[in-house]
RNA sequence: GGUGGGGUUCCCGAGUGGCCAAAGGGGGCAGACUGUAAAUCUGCUAGCUAUGCUUUCGGAGGUUCGAAUCCUCCCCCCACCA
């Protein structure tokens, strides 16, 4: 989505993007701030215009909560960025966080019962009961009792062997790194990646910002990669499995069939 | 060769007689997740025929009712001196 972070995302290249045409890539600044509503809708918008060419749209993507709202939809809950920004202030530090539990322990002892330890969730779930006097549990009853899929998707998580996916990612790693990843990183945190809004959760940026300050050392840094890159998998591999009902396991490589079979499906339906 | 410091559970690292299967961190494993999600957070992490037992704190002995902790010898590592 971020223009810039071209390599530590790995973006598809040129090449891939001739043969198969990408959406949704660079369409914001790192400066800019994104969430899965916005994600959602012009996600929607794309596959809305995608189909009315008469072709399929493929989702990929490794971003669990994204898809999944995309594929079942969000509860209608408000947001008010102005008050987010006010709450985020007061709020979002050590400091705010005591204030915060004792604030929700009384207006709102459910949701702070249930995300007593996470902060984020809870400032959230502060300014949803701002504005709507209501706890936020309550309001996401929708989607949690009547989850029903917006889209006819065929959808295959892909899964691989443990050992060979941690050799991948030590792989990929070095190559992001051959490529020119620390430069890349120079210059976007020359541009103010580190107090963007949501860009700078980019992994492996912050990482290779400590390693340009001298702090560690290039095989710390990029040991530190492959670790929070594996340990991303895994909340991945644990994501897919316990949140996504309608997708089969496509086990890599050789279900490659299955899910060109799946993809030829729906193209068939259309 | 001499002096000083050190060897702790997968790793780093605290513990200097009983409350120690041993703090804390890392890693690993499992899980949560509705507008910052490549984020954030939670639980478990010696073994077993488990409200107890067995093995574990460099090795071998010893002191003690009781040792990771005290003593002796040995083996390794580091620093300084030579």
């Amino acid at each position: 989505l971020y223009k810039g972070l071209d390599i530590g995302t790995a973006k598809p290249d040129k090449q891939e993007r001739e043969i198969v045409p990408h959406h949704l890539i660079d369409i914001f600044e790192i400066s800019e701030r994104l969430d899965v509503f916005r994600y959602v809708e012009l996600a929607d918008r794309a596959i809305c215009e995608i189909r009315s060419r008469g072709h399929i749209p493929v989702i990929a993507g490794g971003t669990g909560m994204y898809i999944r709202a995309l594929l079942y939809g969000l509860d209608p809950l408000p947001s008010n960025p102005e008050l987010r920004t006010k709450l985020d202030a007061e709020f979002d530090s050590e400091s705010g966080f005591e204030k915060l539990k004792e604030l929700m322990s009384a207006k709102d002892p459910g949701d702070f019962q249930r995300w007593k330890q996470h902060r984020r969730k809870l400032i959230r779930a502060l300014e949803v009961f701002e504005i709507t006097g209501k706890s936020i549990t309550e309001l996401q009853k929708t989607w949690k009792e009547n989850p029903s899929l917006r889209y006819d998707v065929f959808a295959g998580t892909l899964v691989w062997d443990r050992e060979i996916l941690k050799r991948r990612i030590e792989i990929r790693t070095d190559k992001m790194l051959r490529s020119g990843w620390i430069d890349e990183a120079a210059e976007m945190i020359r541009q103010g990646l580190l107090h963007s809004p949501t860009a700078h959760q980019a992994l492996g940026y912050k990482i290779i910002a400590e390693y340009l300050e001298g702090g560690i050392s290039h095989e710390t840094m990029r040991t530190r990669i492959i670790t929070s890159t594996w340990q991303y998998a895994r909340r991945q591999i644990t994501w897919f499995k316990n949140q996504h009902p309608e997708s089969v396991p496509i086990n890599m490589p050789v279900d490659m069939e299955k899910l060109i079979c799946g993809i030829r499906r729906q193209s068939h339906d259309y």
